[in-house]
DNA sequence: CGCACATTTCAACAAGCGTTGAAATTTAAA
DNA sequence: TTTAAATTTCAACGCTTGTTGAAATGTGCG
C-alpha cells in the first residue's frame, strides 16, 4: 500500500498485510486485497506463508523479538542504574513504554501499523487469549516482578489489576483510533505517542501507588 | 445462541448478532451464522434490518439510550449530593463506571455482550471514529466538564489525555479477553466487573490528580 | 550456454457470501 | 370466516473467497 516498490516481494506482502490487518482485523482483509496492495499475484502469499492464518501469525511474530529485546534492555538498564533497592515505579513504567516510541523513531511506518495490530489482537476476545501469551507473557512477568519489588506492601491481586489498567490505556493508544483528536477538538493528537506516554507514565505510576501502597520514595 | 426460544424472532436476531459481533467483529460474522444461531432463515435478517451494516448499527444502538440515561442519572445524582463546589473526581469516575455494573445486574447476559461490542468498536481504528461519536460524545462531554470543575488548575489537554487513559482501561475491561486471568494465575477474573471497577476507580482518580493537579480535597 | 532451483503468475476449483423476489405461513381485524 | 397485512421461508442470483496444481519466469552456478 505505502511501501517501496523495490523491496523483496515477500517483505512487501508482510508490510501490506500488517497495515490492513491492523486497520480491518483478520476477517476484514482478503488475500486479494493484500496481493493487490503489494503489487503481486494472490497465489504468492500462499507460496511464501501457506494459509491465511499462517500469514497472520507471521506478521504478528515478525517484529515481536525486536520489540521484546528493546523492552528487556530498557528494564535491565533501569535496574542497573538503580541501586539494590531496585528502580521506582515510574522508571519501570518508562522502560515498558518508551521502547514503543523508539520503534517509531526508526522512521519505518510499519512499526506503527504493527503496534496497532497488537492493540487489535490484545483487545480481541477471540485472538487475545490465543496469541498474546505466547510472545509477550514472559517479559510481562519480569516487569510485574520488578513492580512487586518496588511496591513491597502490595497484594498480588492489586498489582495485576493495576497492570491491567496500564495495558488498557496503552492498548487504546496503540490502536490510534483518533477519538481523542475529535473529543479534544484537536488539542490532543492520537499520533503523538510522546505526549501520550508523557501523560500515561505519571498517571499510571500514581495509580499504582494509590492502589498498591506508597512504594519506595525514590 | 444462548437465548430463550420463545422471544420474538426479531429480538433473537439482535441478541445473537450482538454476541457474535462482539466476539468476532463485523467481518468475522456471517448473516448465516446469525440466522442459524437464532433458529431463523437467513432472509429474515434482511427483512427486519435491511443490509448487514444496518443490522450492525441496530445492535449498537439498541441499548445505547438506556446506558446513556443510566450514566446521566448517576452523574446528576452525585452532582446533587455534592455541594455547590461539585462532586469529587472519585465520585465522577464512579458515576461513569458503576452503571455498567448495574447493567450486568439485570441478569440479562446480552448486556455483557453489548459492552464487549462497545469495546470492539471503540478500539477499532475503522469503526471507532465512525460510530462512537454519534452516540456517546455528548454525555462524555458532560463528564469531562464535571472533571474540569473538580480539577480547576488542570489544562484541557491534560484532562483529555487522562480521560483517554480511563477510556482505555475501561475498554480492555469490557472486552473480557481473559488475559488477566491467565497472567495472574487465577487471582483476578475478567468477568469480575466489580473487582475491576473497585481497582479502576482509585487508580484513575489518583492518575487524574497527579496529572491535573490536586483538585478539591473532597 | 545449460541446468537446477526458487520465485512468480495463471487459471480454475468448490464453497460460502450478501441480497432479493416470490411463495408460504401466521396474525389480526372485520 | 373472509380478507388484508405482517412475518417467515424458499430458492436462487451473481460475486468473492481461500486454496491449489501446473505453467512461466527469474536466478545463480558449472
Amino acid at each position: 500500500m505505502s511501501n517501496s516498490r523495490s523491496l523483496p516481494k515477500r517483505e512487501r506482502i508482510l508490510d501490506v498485510a500488517e497495515e490492513l490487518f491492523a486497520l480491518h482485523g483478520y476477517d476484514g482483509v482478503t488475500l486479494r486485497q493484500i496481493a493487490k496492495g503489494a503489487g503481486v499475484d494472490v497465489a504468492l502469499a500462499s507460496y511464501h506463508f501457506g494459509k491465511k492464518l499462517d500469514l497472520f501469525n507471521a506478521v504478528f511474530e515478525r517484529r515481536a523479538a525486536l520489540l521484546n529485546s528493546a523492552r528487556q534492555d530498557a528494564l535491565r538498564a533501569c535496574q542497573l542504574s538503580a541501586g539494590s533497592e531496585g528502580p521506582s515505579v515510574e522508571q519501570i513504567i518508562e522502560a515498558f513504554l518508551r521502547p514503543l516510541e523508539l520503534a517509531q523513531e526508526t522512521g519505518d511506518p510499519g512499526w506503527q501499523h504493527y503496534l496497532a495490530l497488537i492493540a487489535y489482537i490484545n483487545n480481541s476476545p477471540y485472538w487475545g487469549p490465543r496469541m498474546m501469551s505466547k510472545l509477550f507473557d514472559g517479559l510481562v512477568g519480569e516487569f510485574i516482578a520488578a513492580l512487586r519489588k518496588a511496591l513491597p506492601e502490595a497484594r498480588d491481586e492489586d498489582i495485576y489489576w493495576c497492570y491491567h489498567n496500564l495495558s488498557g490505556a496503552l492498548t487504546l493508544t496503540l490502536a490510534q483510533t483518533g477519538r481523542i483528536d475529535k473529543l479534544s477538538g484537536g488539542k490532543c493528537r492520537s499520533a503523538d505517542f510522546e505526549a501520550a506516554y508523557n501523560h500515561m507514565i505519571p498517571f499510571v505510576a500514581a495509580g499504582f501507588r494509590q492502589v498498591c501502597g506508597r512504594g519506595t520514595s525514590s
